[in-house]
DNA sequence: ACATTTACGAAAATTATTTTTCATATCGTG
DNA sequence: CACGATATGAAAAATAATTTTCGTAAATGT
């Protein structure tokens, strides 16, 4: 405990008396570390809502982080505004003060990224490839190599919103038994991000042969590979340094996820809430006993 | 005369009726377009004194740039904040119209998330992260639930350029076995977004009571946990819709794994090339081969 | 020079925000 | 189950911020 003027920043604040918090306490931590640089623009009202706590506990949460009351925290927190913004100036114009190993270039690859595949992707095409999705009788997502994080990651989001959606390629089995009694109705959500083996596209094939539709989601060099899907969208994902970007695939496969969900309408959200309960059960079966352990240091 | 919604930011304003102003109301003017994106941080009497005038004409101010009220005034301003400055408005104004499906207001969101990533991340925390993974002697990839995806991508990039690098937790193998043996030469690289399971602190309790370092990447939510590892690296992730946003994540990651690559220098490139040159003959082999099984088989 | 309008700030009135108080609820413990 | 310790929110009290009122002074027009 520090006696004199205290200048740590709150969220150090906040981690160091983290394991003495209540519950209710530790929502307004989290909600203050979300609003961060912004916290001064919120009264300790709206906060509180925003935990979903009174606001005597908002009250006495900033007097325990060592404040003298909130309007000193919102005060110091306006101090570290200024250290806040030193960033969105080093996209285009303007000193930029972080040189090492060029983290803002990297960034600003990526901010470029996103912005052109933004522009370049047809509104009509996410709209089929929704409906698609959204219709399906089973899905199957392909990715291999760079493209298998993604596959996985596409997986998981439909898995929380709609049954009968696969991993391909699946360990320990051939293609051969994954692809066998493919029907019209199933559908593949495709990840073809460079280094595509070829056999990809003889896969694409084949699904174009059982009269399946599918959605690629790719880089702009996609050419051939993109003729055999019913839809393309395409990402920009050059990297800055060493390896190909995939935040632009990421945001993509995520509104994708969500519009598909919105399509599905109540069957997703009840399925989702379904999923979360299942998840509370087992953390409670795994959880209490190991918690109490953790204080130790 | 006045339209029902003025959405029109505060500075489109106070120019649009700046000869009008007086004196006095110019020199807030002023005040008022210097604190730009955080004029919600200031009470109106703030603002007040810097511009050296009353309460009272700070208050007939706002209300003359047709705010109702300057707490009006402030919640546009913090509405502006949110997508204000950074970057391109694809949202609103901007030359691009992919507005329909909310798509435009997607990637919004999370060229935000970049963006005040990259604002608020360390270059010291991003360096001494490098180190501790180019040093380690084995390094071990943990991530669940949504952080599975995110893991997956991690442990792609970082066995392109170092050897021994392990996804846990493993299909078939229980945390148990995977754990036994670590030795304070071993690195864990966390990937711990929301939804944390207990188990994960557990086993970071593990990892540093065996003395081994440990990087986390996790969510800004990530408190008690981010006390168990020796850096911690925060992103933004709110999403725009349903699901969480992993942009800046994977933006990191990529960044990371880019950086140790360097750190560990003519050994990666090698490594690099050797894996090159492997998925080259894999290529020769399983492509046309499997291939031709595929057609109906 | 006078009347009239306008800008403005001091202070009162109003409104909002924050802090404190106090009554309950909850939890662990003997 | 009773006991004390702790956490919490509702509402009261205290503080702070904002708006309005009103009187003065400066500027403008006659």
């Amino acid at each position: 405990m520090n006696k004199r003027e205290d200048s740590r920043p709150i969220d150090v604040r906040i981690m160091a008396i983290y394991d003495e918090l209540t519950a209710s306490e530790r929502r307004l931590a989290a909600v203050v570390m979300e609003a961060q640089s912004n916290l001064a623009s919120f009264t300790a009202g709206e906060l509180a809502v925003k935990a979903d706590i009174s606001n005597a506990t908002a009250a006495r949460f900033f007097k325990r982080l060592g404040y003298a009351s909130y309007n000193d925290a919102r005060m110091h927190a306006r101090q570290a505004e200024d250290w806040g913004s030193p960033l969105y100036e080093l996209t285009g114009t303007g000193r930029k003060r972080l040189a090492p190993g060029d983290f803002g270039l990297h960034i600003a690859q990526d901010l470029q990224n996103l912005t052109r595949t933004a522009e370049m992707l047809s509104e009509a095409d996410l709209e089929e490839a929704t409906r698609i999705l959204a219709d399906a009788a089973r899905v199957f997502v392909v990715g291999f190599r760079n493209s298998m994080a993604l596959a996985n990651y596409a997986r998981g989001l439909l898995t929380n919103i709609r049954p009968d959606v696969q991993l391909l390629p699946l360990a320990g089995t051939s293609m051969g038994e994954d692809l066998a009694g493919i029907g019209p109705r199933d559908v593949f959500l495709v990840l073809g991000f460079r280094r595509r083996p070829l056999l990809l596209r003889e896969i694409m094939a084949v699904v174009r042969e059982a009269g399946a539709a599918s959605v690629l989601i790719a880089d702009m060099t996609a050419a051939r590979t993109a003729q055999l899907a019913t839809v393309t969208l395409r990402c920009h994902n050059r990297g800055h340094s060493m390896f190909d970007s995939y935040a632009a695939p990421m945001s993509v496969i995520n509104y994708l996820c969500s519009s598909v969900s919105q399509a599905l309408g109540d069957a997703a959200v009840e399925r989702l809430a379904e999923i979360e309960r299942l998840h509370d059960r087992l953390d409670q079966l795994a959880g209490p006993v190991q918690g109490k352990k953790m204080h130790k240091e």
